[in-house]
RNA sequence: GCCAGCGUAGCUCAGUCGGUAGAGCGGCUCAUUCGUAAUGAGCAGGUCAUCGGUUCAAUUCCGAUCGCUGGCUCCA
């Protein structure tokens, strides 16, 4: 094995651990979702200083209430503040309120936070004393040289740089959230701590404010409308991470790939299929075997032959390629697939349908020469702003990562590619952070991020160089200098994955797709079974017009029928009456409670327009 | 994977300190023919997640398994 090889293995082994290919899924759960739901919080702040003061509050509640109590940390975060502790009781919900009466004690005792400033030698002796072990691991952290602080209020006393409120009496409102397991230091090696999440704030009015928000959330949540509009489910019996698209689902998703399939016909893409699993040569090829096979479902023996389940469609694409010989007049050759990819999650972390193991990608991977590379990747950013504007999304933020310290290609190219992208952001004036260090092992890239309805941001496209695949599998163009050439290659995903997207854009609309997207658009209402016949004539000449209209014939009183379309989140409801039937007409009432009377005509000709403007 | 909690009708949930279960919605049937968010009556529907243990008896207690939910370094 040449030392090249070797050194290659070396970083794949590295990065297995890192996991740092394109997963094109993110982590997800509460903490992430509010995340951005406030403003970020300024360290200095007061708010920040009173989370801080209030989770020592809460620390020296818990050691008040409960035995042999091991700290470890309680920082403030944007929503609240945590603190971690390893404490045989096992804390439940129902030990809230008991805690929480306790911190309001402590608050009323209006303790001074007293800072004392000691040497190393002090600090751990104070710490060997309170038998603190956490404590004394954290204190080894703290840099020789930088000043240790503990803070003191009542009989608390705790290792802690501050800042803190003057008294514990400056701790406004509060409210202990949940309890959860949180490993220290986040390692899964390490033991398992209790993590009490709380929130406080200066007046009652914006705790409440805050709850509201969480129940808004709650109230939007893609599982919870996913069943109660029946548009997806996940079964025990199929297995987790596996999503069953129901009919209206199936409909949605099948609007939202024919828009992407136009768009992509129009952007210069061409389409591809790929196969589900292919032999373990190709993953060995692609390095996925190497770094990716803890992500992968297990192979399966074909005549003799392992195959793999795929977990990306890249390789695929790279043999498309290689089909033939390419010529620099070939390029560049964009090539995009709804690309179906199976990954092994742990379990724990499955969530609805934002992490699952099973997802269709909508892939793409632009092959090009080094020279088209920019205006490539300009292109793909506009068209991703082009593509989340029919489905409401405009406010964008992106990402850039750099080169992190193994990397596989040269310093030069990595520095052109990485120019390429910022000088792209900065072309298309999208705002965007940089991440230095922050890019896959094989090359930069741009992640970008939209915010939804209620101000939640959501990764969502990824624009990732790659030098590693080209190498990997000798791809080459032969340029105009009748030399064989190595091609860029560019991955491209807009959604990330269609069921992923779908949620977000499920929570986006709080269910209430647009019109061009509603599985249902029309729901026609006949006030008695006199009625049936019009309605009749009215749906046939909606449908012929390419409407999605149904009916509700059920022998209910109008405004039961009313009632259930809205639920269903129905956009348009038409009563038919007698009134409408005598002239022609329609009584049109829209999910937002708007009424008026239009002809058939006028009704289709207004819904034709909503269409159109995917509004 | 790990920690904690949870799993009762299609859905949302109540209940049983061990004696095999109930509501509302939904479904079906019948009556009602009604004007912008719920007409009335009746009926059907459950191996109380699965498997094992304790017990005269388990949906209830114990254990395992499966699944779901909240989390698992915004660093003293």
């Amino acid at each position: 094995m040449d030392i090249r090889k070797i050194f290659t293995l070396k970083i794949l082994t590295y990065l297995a651990n890192q996991h740092k290919m394109i997963t094109l899924q993110k982590r997800v759960g509460f903490r992430e979702i509010f995340y951005n739901l406030l403003m970020k919080l300024d360290k200095d702040s007061d708010l920040y200083k009173m989370r801080h003061s209030a989770a020592h509050v809460m620390a020296a509640a818990v050691c008040r209430l409960y035995d042999d109590v091991q700290l470890d940390i309680g920082p403030p975060t944007n929503e609240g503040f945590y603190y971690d502790f390893d404490v045989p009781h096992r804390f439940t919900p129902e030990n809230f309120e008991a805690i929480e009466k306790e911190m309001v004690r402590f608050i009323q005792e209006d303790h001074p936070f007293e800072c004392m400033e000691v040497s190393r030698e002090e600090a751990k002796q104070i710490i060997a004393d309170q038998h603190q072990k956490y404590k004394l691991e954290r204190l080894a952290d703290i840099p020789e040289g930088d000043k240790i602080t503990f803070y003191k209020c009542g009989e608390f006393v705790d290792l802690c740089r501050g800042p803190h409120v003057e008294r514990t009496g400056h701790v406004k409102t509060f409210k202990l959230l949940s309890v959860a397991g949180s490993y220290y230091r986040g390692r899964e090696t390490n033991p398992m701590l209790q993590r009490l999440y709380a929130t406080a704030y200066n007046h009652d009015k914006e705790l409440r404010k805050y709850l509201k928000q969480l129940e808004e959330a709650k109230q939007r949540d893609h599982r919870k409308l996913g069943k109660a509009l029946d548009l997806f489910s996940i079964q025990e019996d199929v297995g987790p991470g596996l999503i069953l698209w129901h009919p209206k689902g199936a409909r949605i998703r099948s609007l939202i790939e024919d828009d992407w399939k136009q768009k992509h016909f129009h952007g210069g893409y061409k389409l591809v299929y790929t196969p589900h699993i292919g032999k373990a040569k190709l993953w060995e090829t692609s390095g996925h075997l190497g770094f990716y096979k803890e992500s992968m479902f297990a192979p399966m023996d074909i005549e003799g032959m392992e195959y793999f389940t795929k977990p990306m469609n890249c390789p695929f694409h790279i043999k498309i390629y290689q089909s033939q010989k390419r010529s620099y007049r070939d390029l560049p050759l964009r090539w995009a697939e709804l690309g179906t990819v199976y990954r092994y999650e742990k379990a724990g972390v499955l969530h609805g349908l934002l992490r699952v193991r099973g997802f269709t990608q909508d892939d793409a991977h632009i092959f090009c020469a080094p020279e088209q590379v920019e205006e490539e990747i300009k292109k793909v950013i506009r068209f991703a702003i082009d593509v989340w504007k029919d489905f409401g999304f405009s406010d964008i933020t992106a990402y850039l990562s750099t080169r992190p310290d193994k990397a596989v290609g040269e310093a030069n190219q990595w520095e052109k590619a990485t120019a390429s992208l910022e000088q792209a952001l900065q072309a298309e004036s999208i705002p965007y952070e940089v991440d230095v260090g922050g890019g896959a092992f094989y090359g930069p890239k741009i992640d970008m991020k939209v915010k939804d309805t209620i101000g939640r941001e959501w990764q969502m496209s990824t624009v990732q160089f790659d030098f590693n695949l080209p190498d990997r599998f000798n791809m080459k163009y032969v340029g105009e200098d009748g030399k064989e050439h190595r091609p860029y290659m560019v991955h491209r995903a807009l959604f990330g994955s269609l069921e992923r997207f779908f949620g977000i854009l499920l929570e986006h609309h709080a269910g209430a797709f647009p019109l061009w997207l509603a599985p249902e658009q029309i729901r026609v209402l006949p006030l008695t079974d006199h009625q049936f016949g019009y309605a009749q004539s009215v749906i046939k000449t909606l449908q012929e017009k390419g409407f999605r209209v149904s009916q509700d014939i059920r022998s209910e009183k109008v405004g039961a029928k009313i009632r259930k379309a809205q639920i269903e989140k129905v956009p348009y409801m038409l009563i038919l009456g007698p009134k409408e039937e005598d002239s022609g007409s329609v009584s049109v009432r829209r999910r937002s409670g708007d009424q008026s009377s239009m002809t058939i005509e006028g009704l289709a000709e207004t819904i034709m327009r909503e269409i159109n403007a995917k509004a």
